[in-house]
RNA sequence: GCGCUUGUAGCUCAGUUGGAUAGAGUAUCUGGCUACGAACCAGAGGGUCGGGGGUUCGAAUCCCUCCAAGCGCACCA
């Protein structure tokens, strides 16, 4: 596993120690605690390759100017077998530092020979991460939350298992509560209807009114008659809710299976009450003196774990609150199965219930600070920049698997994870349909076709393009190879980026900014050259391209097509 | 009212965690296919980083304040 650029940072960072640590002892700098100093890549390639603050931050520290310290440690460097070949100081006390050729070279030849893998590393050192994403209300379809929720979740996964993490991915079934009571006084009301009229079975107003319910009661009747028409309600709701539900959670599965995602785990939530570890959670509060009755219910002292309110644990009708329940849920993610961490996904209209659940896991003796929650705005869908609320087909909010059905899901999963999850998005149907230079999918895409095609050519007249030699990768001098090569040489580092930060989106700027200095190196460096060495080198350096546009679509689960089909005259 | 989040080019967004002259895409304009895919490339214009203070060598980034938007503040989840 090859990070070039962590190399050469670490090699850096010894340099610039040792040539301080010199420099005081031969009198050159006063004694002192050498300070926090930053080594980062510029944003200008002028200004180097890498470049670090150390004479800016130490300044003070030294009692000297910066371009005083600056002058003195880069002649303390020595950078014989180093990656680099000078160092210059710039501005206001900067110390650049340029790369030697052979390091470009050492990329190129690193990620041919990692392939597949390249990209992948031990930073999360196997450590036991859980992320729950998704989790849609079992009681309907899912939403356009739902489905970036699951571009992000799955795609954060994905980052995570690269960067060495232990990655299981959970859906949590909301099987149980409020929710699937009124759940089954949909289905209740639309059953009756089908029997006695819906003049005469008036539908509940706060009742899930979709269309799948009427289904599902359809589905029932079929199936059963009326048989339980005349049956006592309780029963009626139970075998409503025993046949839909499974039905519900079946849909969801094979609708996030369309979508190319797959979780390790559906977590029911029922099965937290039925062990009796919801209600445990209670008497563990209790036992801690932090929880206390009052009307009739349950409740949390929230305000000694820093809430604005105590919280109810149990109502006064016996049944506890999700708030309980999801307590419970993450005691058994830490203690019951030992996560060393857990991520989940939610929108960002649970942010007030973060800070209370992390209360409560302290209060019951978890450390809070071990779950993590990423939380995403809401997807405004636009069409002909007008804002689309509801679906024209259906007449309702637009669902996952309408969504699905309209454009290609390498559109949906690429276009949901462009953004920074606490950003809203706005997500262009016009755009994600489009088959043009305008859609940063097919331009990405386009990109590794261009490089199979390239490739597939030369095979055509003869030349074995998986038998050139890596021996005259250091030919690759253009400022397009030069910037091609720095860009693929990220690739590690941005993983593990997007993996620390939570941030997936960073996998899809980066793609692009892959492929767009793919498409500039083409239209200046031609491939099929004369000069054997340098097309051999060429031919290494598409096929390092290759490679990282390959790994990181098959990381967000987007094809990476070796032609494109042209649907254009 | 209190809390969380957001505010960067006409539009959609980046900005390497405090660094050098704030960058892409799109839109507008101008160039480039008788050699590997023009679904591409090159160039131009376009900015009070919401406003105002502060912190320091240095602020889009940190602190204060004001403005605007979204979302929360249930014995819902």
């Amino acid at each position: 596993m090859s990070n070039l650029v962590e190399t050469a940072k670490i090699q850096l960072n010894e340099l610039i120690n040792k040539a301080i640590s010199t420099a005081i002892k031969d009198g050159k700098l006063p004694e002192g605690e050498i300070p926090q100093f930053v080594i980062e890549i510029p944003s200008d390639t002028a200004h180097g390759d890498f470049a670090t603050n150390i004479a800016m931050v130490s300044a003070r520290a030294f009692h000297l100017a910066p371009k005083k310290i600056a002058e003195i440690i880069c002649e303390e460097f020595d950078l014989s077998n180093s990656f680099f070949e000078k160092t210059e100081i710039a501005g206001p006390g900067f110390i650049n530092f340029f790369l030697q050729k052979n390091w470009f070279a050492n990329v190129v030849s690193d990620i041919i020979s990692e392939g597949e893998n390249y990209g992948r590393s031990d930073f999360g050192k196997g450590e036991k991460v859980m992320i729950e994403f998704v989790s849609a209300n079992p009681t309907g379809p899912m939403h356009m939350g739902n489905a970036r929720g699951g571009s992000i979740g799955d795609c954060l996964a994905a980052a995570m298992d690269w960067a060495g993490y232990k990655v299981h991915k959970e859906f949590y079934i909301n099987d149980a509560g409020n929710q699937i009571a009124k759940f089954g006084n949909s289905l209740e009301a639309r059953y009756l209807q089908i029997f006695k009229g819906e003049d005469v079975i008036e539908f509940p107003e706060d009742g899930y009114h979709g269309e799948d319910i009427k289904e599902r009661a359809k589905g029932f009747a079929e199936i059963y008659g009326d048989k339980y028409v005349d049956a006592i309600a309780e029963e009626r709701q139970k075998a409503l809710i025993n046949y839909a539900l499974p039905l519900n959670i079946e849909k969801l599965r094979t609708d996030l299976k369309k979508y190319r995602i797959e979780f390790d785990e559906w977590f029911a939530e029922s099965q937290l009450h039925a062990s009796g570890a919801v209600m445990n959670v209670v008497e563990v509060l209790k036992n801690k003196n932090l929880a206390y009755e009052k009307d009739g219910a349950i409740w949390y002292k929230a305000t000694e774990f820093g809430g604005e309110k105590d919280e109810v644990l149990v109502r006064a009708n016996g049944f506890p609150t999700y708030f309980t329940a999801d307590i419970a849920y993450h005691y058994n993610k830490f203690v019951v199965r030992g996560f060393d961490k857990c991520i989940d996904v939610w929108g960002a209209d649970h942010h007030g219930h973060v800070a209370r659940l992390k209360g409560a896991m302290n209060a019951i003796g978890l450390d809070g600070n071990k779950l993590d929650i990423v939380l995403m705005q809401l997807v405004n869908l636009t069409k002909d920049g007008e804002v689309v609320k509801m679906s024209k087909r259906t007449g309702k909010a637009i669902t996952l698997s309408d969504l699905i059905e309209e454009i290609p899901i390498d559109a949906a999963r690429f276009f949901f994870n462009m953004r920074e999850p606490n950003s809203t998005l706005d997500f262009d149907l016009d755009l994600a349909v489009e088959e043009s230079s305008k859609n940063p999918v097919y331009y990405v895409q386009y990109a590794h076709a261009r490089i199979c095609s390239i490739l597939k050519n030369l095979e055509a007249e003869g030349i074995e393009t998986s038998k050139t030699s890596l021996n005259n990768l250091e030919l690759l001098t253009a400022s397009e190879e030069i910037e091609l090569i720095r860009i693929l040489s990220r690739l590690t580092s941005e993983i593990i980026m997007a993996a620390k930060n939570y941030d997936p989106a960073r996998l899809t700027h980066y793609i692009v900014d892959v492929a767009t200095a793919f498409h500039s190196f083409y239209t200046t460096c031609h491939v099929r050259v004369p000069e054997k060495e340098l097309m051999e080198a060429r031919i290494e350096l598409c096929k390092a391209t290759r490679y990282v546009i390959k790994n990181v679509l098959t990381m967000i689960k987007v094809d990476a097509p070796e032609k494109m089909t042209n649907n254009k005259e």
